[in-house]
DNA sequence: TGTACATCAGTGAACGCGCGTTCACTGATGTAC
DNA sequence: TGTACATCAGTGAACGCGCGTTCACTGATGTAC
């Protein structure tokens, strides 16, 4: 599984020196077979969408970092929607374990956690702005693949678990529906990070982190549900 | 001006039929200058964002829509950047003129004015999806182009006024910055349009309009603020 | 008012390039017996 | 354990296509005199 992650993160050739170190165990340049084709093919696109934005993904391009022939993708994909679809598809399965990791349950409380979690959506844009965009801005309608889809509903599922709790905490009589603050929340956050939180150039300079922003911003949002910091 | 508008918003074809229609004054098909390709070249631009998106555009296309031959579009726009960027700056300035009507100097009072103003820019979020993605999702860094930089000020300036205003009548002591509170405001309505209102549908379908989800959420931000409905 | 001329905004043909896609093929792998 | 064979995952050559870009050109327009 790391070497996956390896390959992901490195620049533009290091998805090549990863196909060719893969095959056949590490005898490089042997072998017929790649071994490894189709993560070393995501592993390409993450670094085009890097480099070039979503729409610069190509698989003639893909093929080339992948050490391949051009026509070897398409055993994989059916086409290059497919690929940047698996590619949104592994971001959003990142992205709820980032989340399911950083709300913990909800501990020490629910506030806190809160707090956790949105930082981690935002470290998540910060660290891995190529996922983010496969999910974002790659045009790709998430109800155009099942997995795709149940992939993004789980990522969801962790904002509107850690809604319910914090819903949970509000004075009694005036509990709001968690599923809107789970919407409002998760707007908030995903705001600050398509405006302010890109390392690629954020669309305005603000004078502060964007994660004491969104920090910020979910103080007052959580006061005015009638939620201290300590609830 | 209003020719632009509805070149702007027809369908594919309305490009070609109103870069016609505006050729010497309406003698179709006649005449050896075009008269007024550059906005011809927009509007088919935006056609074309309509359709498949900002990577879907195409200097030969564009020409082809706006009835002119591949080379023609050299003669107004650098390259496809340039295109697109002049795309965003209108969109950008059309923002303005929508947030400025619907702010209204704060009429009646802040908390209405400031809502008037988030649905506003829902509604250009739907309305407009085609300059709303040349605007935020074409992957044109705005510092590269100054006239485009101005034309986002503007329009944020709108927000950061409303912001000023919904701040003073926080209560005495506990005012807060209005810029973080523009920021917050600008992030959430971002947001629930990027995720939840855009016409070429939504990341995800929620269980009521993007406008009450908008009104619901700023009514909890306000309140969290301090500021009752009606200040 | 007419004319000559500079400038502007187009034409259309041409070119190289990279991409998508298909094809018959072949080396490698796994498995039944 | 060895062998035959089916299947898998690649090759590499080829093709058509559309785009970007350049070029010498030409029709239309505006203006100086």
């Amino acid at each position: 599984m790391w070497p996956i992650e390896i390959g992901a993160r490195g620049c533009a050739k290091s998805a090549k020196r990863f196909a060719m170190s893969w095959r056949k165990g590490g005898r490089d340049g042997r072998g017929y077979h790649h071994g490894n084709l189709r993560e070393a093919l995501i592993s390409a696109a993450l670094d085009l969408i890097g480099q070039k934005g979503p729409a610069g993904v190509t698989f003639a391009e893909a093929a080339r970092m992948a050490g391949v022939s051009t026509a070897a993708p398409y055993r994989h994909f059916r086409d290059r929607e497919a690929l940047l679809a698996d590619v949104a598809r592994q971001g959003f399965e990142k992205l709820s374990a980032v989340l399911e990791n950083a709300w913990d349950g909800g501990r020490p409380n629910a506030t806190r956690a809160f707090e956790r979690t949105g930082r981690a959506y935002l470290g998540f844009a910060r660290e891995e702005p190529a996922y983010f965009a496969s999910m974002f801005e790659s045009g790709i309608p998430l109800g155009s693949n099942p997995q795709l889809q149940a992939s993004a509903d789980r990522a969801f599922s962790v904002l509107r678990e850690a809604a319910e709790a914090a819903a949970a905490g509000a004075p009694e009589g005036r509990r709001p529906p968690a599923l809107m603050v789970a919407l409002h929340i998760w707007a908030m956050t995903h705001g600050i990070a398509a405006l302010f939180g890109r390392a690629d150039g954020p669309l305005r300079t603000i004078p502060m982190p964007p994660e004491e922003l969104l920090e910020a911003g979910l103080l007052v949002y959580l006061q005015g549900l009638g939620l201290g910091p300590d609830s």
